[in-house]
DNA sequence: AATGAATGAGACTTCATTCAT
DNA sequence: AATGAATGAAGTCTCATTCAT
């Protein structure tokens, strides 16, 4: 019922009230976002905001399904049977131009999703937001788990701990670059981009295994 | 003023009430938390905590600046200048597998460390906080810096990235591993310390730079 | 106006908005009442409520009134002319016996009826249904008084007194055996109506007048 | 924890507490009774309201509890066992009077005993006052047993039945007595009081059973 | 030194009602 | 004729903070 009220909003009041809810999600975490605030930041009223969801961990949800159903629609992931172990490195770095470029122009989806992890230690919003971050997950832990059929990706440490740890250096990689991205050149800006894959490359490069520490 | 009164208590009525004060703010970040529930939980009044605190920030900040003194002051961190390159990651190794055991033993200041990222988001948590977690970072960069000179450490990167790359990543390898300690052995214990430090090794390892991709 | 347009609607839709109304005043009294869920449970909408009925008082009033003139058009009450002192009190239980046969079949209009008294306390529904209540009260009171001329009412007592009293015994018994029938059998019940309209006549009874208590 | 906080109030304070949700919840019911108002009206703020008493159906449990205590303490109802078939249908009217008597003294503390019955309606109310009302019940149901026992009060009907009838009819004399108390002298007022014992009295005379209708 | 009492501000949410279509 | 959309007001309740004792 509520989700179908908001569909049928107007997109731009619909984007107004995304912006708004990521906005005040991203900068204070669920508990401490104020519904008020949501509705007067997005010029809608907080009757309005409840006729078109739930209630706050409904709008939660929406906000972060609908930034991660863009984010992933924007920047057209390949279809995994389609990498090869020559390419595997090279086009999971186009994924990021693509991804860093995108936010860059979206700014708030880009600060929901950095949000995301502190999201997952809230208990009211890990429930909220569950299916979605699966959902990341799910497609992250499918793209290792093709590079070790590739033979790119090593093998010899739990593949949990690798995607645990992937997720977070790559999120602050992201974070980082995006907060310096305009003090740097177009060339600097590149090799960033190369810095942040091959660092995370480098944590997971299968040549990399049984290797004398 | 309000330090020194808090200071001048029982010591284990200090620790009651930190301990409080870090299951509360870990658990639901820093607007979320209620003093209310922090008083009940350390046996306190209300009036009290307001009478060793200034307020809700400053506990946060006391808080936060006792953890990480408890933390550097029990796993010995070695001092910088005795390190070298001979045995740089194996004295790494050490600090990691000291760090992890207290933390073991002491569920609360893991959790509150755990919190930290999360409540860096917070706009009211980073004012509060800010000097604190500048130290660790500070302690972490100069780390870094360390490796760097003695040439263990890439420097074909930016300090600042390798640091926030390198905190994110070890901050959820901790946390993968002490959700899964239990489900290991002695010797899977040991393989996995080893597997955290070679990831996050792999990423800075001064090996690594210039090879070709 | 409104209610006009109420009169026009299709009986079947006004007998459902009507049940809908039914059910959540008497569920919950009149303030608490949502015109929401009676528009949900009625299938229709909050506009068309408000097309249908100037405000929430006045779907109150209607519903009571209807419910009332249902009420009484069933169970077929005797017109007071045709009474006598020989046949007043057997055709008492006969209407009574009508009464609750209905009642049980319909269920909603007893629990709307039910609801009647409580009603009055609410200062807002006491305006929205006035005039009904006074109508069944004044059908009441004509009996009484029939019965009084008839010499089978007791002369001794204030008439409203009577009046009231015998409306919430008469009320409370109601409930009592409604809430109880389905543990009698045939007789049982044939024997529980017979006590309850004969606790009511005991204490309406002409022949107690001037006894020695 | 609430309770006690109530009860270390100062007593002219929680009788204008008391007073003032008395007058809200039997003007309005359970649900639409606005602890905001209470709050008003007691001179209050909702902070301290909620400080207190744990919430809405605490605070209506709290002033039932209180009415009905102070009510039984004052009108001194007689111990059962020193009742006997000769005073018993005297000591009721003593009862009654004594209650008559300081109700009209204490008009708030009446006002909600008559709204009890309302509020047995009230799913909410019901859970909230439960035990309160259960308590009127056992008292007046012990009363009609003790009566039966002396053989002056009628057996041949359902004690249950007997009481609900007994009760609403009670209460529905209280009340009319109570609104038009005023309009009558001394000698008036001392008949109305006859009036009503004895009408209740005739509905439960063991004198009645076996009579032929 | 320590705290119980008190409260105003603001949290989420519901709801009767209006109105453009 | 009928209703979906929208909202302001008010609902219950929590909470950080102050203050008298």
């Amino acid at each position: 019922m509520a989700r179908s009220r908001f569909d049928k909003l107007d997109p731009r009041k619909q984007d107004e009230i995304l912006a708004a809810a990521s906005e005040e999600f991203s900068a204070r975490g669920y508990e401490a976002a104020s519904t008020s605030r949501i509705a007067q930041r997005a010029g809608s009223s907080k009757g309005s905001l409840y006729y078109y969801f739930e209630d706050k961990a409904d709008l939660l949800a929406t906000v972060t399904r609908r930034a991660l159903a863009r984010v992933l629609e924007e920047t057209e992931w390949p279809r995994l049977e389609t990498l090869t172990a020559e390419d595997y490195w090279e086009r999971v770095r186009e994924v990021w131009r693509r991804s860093l470029e995108w936010m860059e122009a979206e700014t708030w989806y880009m600060r929901l999703l950095r949000a995301f992890w502190r999201l997952r230690e809230e208990e009211a919003a890990r429930i909220a937001t569950a299916g979605v971050l699966d959902w990341t997950r799910d497609i992250m832990r499918a793209f290792l788990k093709r590079g070790q059929e590739l033979g790119v990706v090593r093998t010899d440490r739990p593949l949990e701990l690798l995607l645990e740890m992937f997720l977070a250096a790559d999120q602050a990689g992201d974070r980082w670059i995006l907060e310096h991205w305009d003090s740097f050149d177009e060339q600097g800006k590149s090799r960033l981009l190369e810095a942040h894959v091959d660092l995370v490359r480098d944590m997971l490069d299968a040549r990399h295994m049984g290797r004398a520490p």
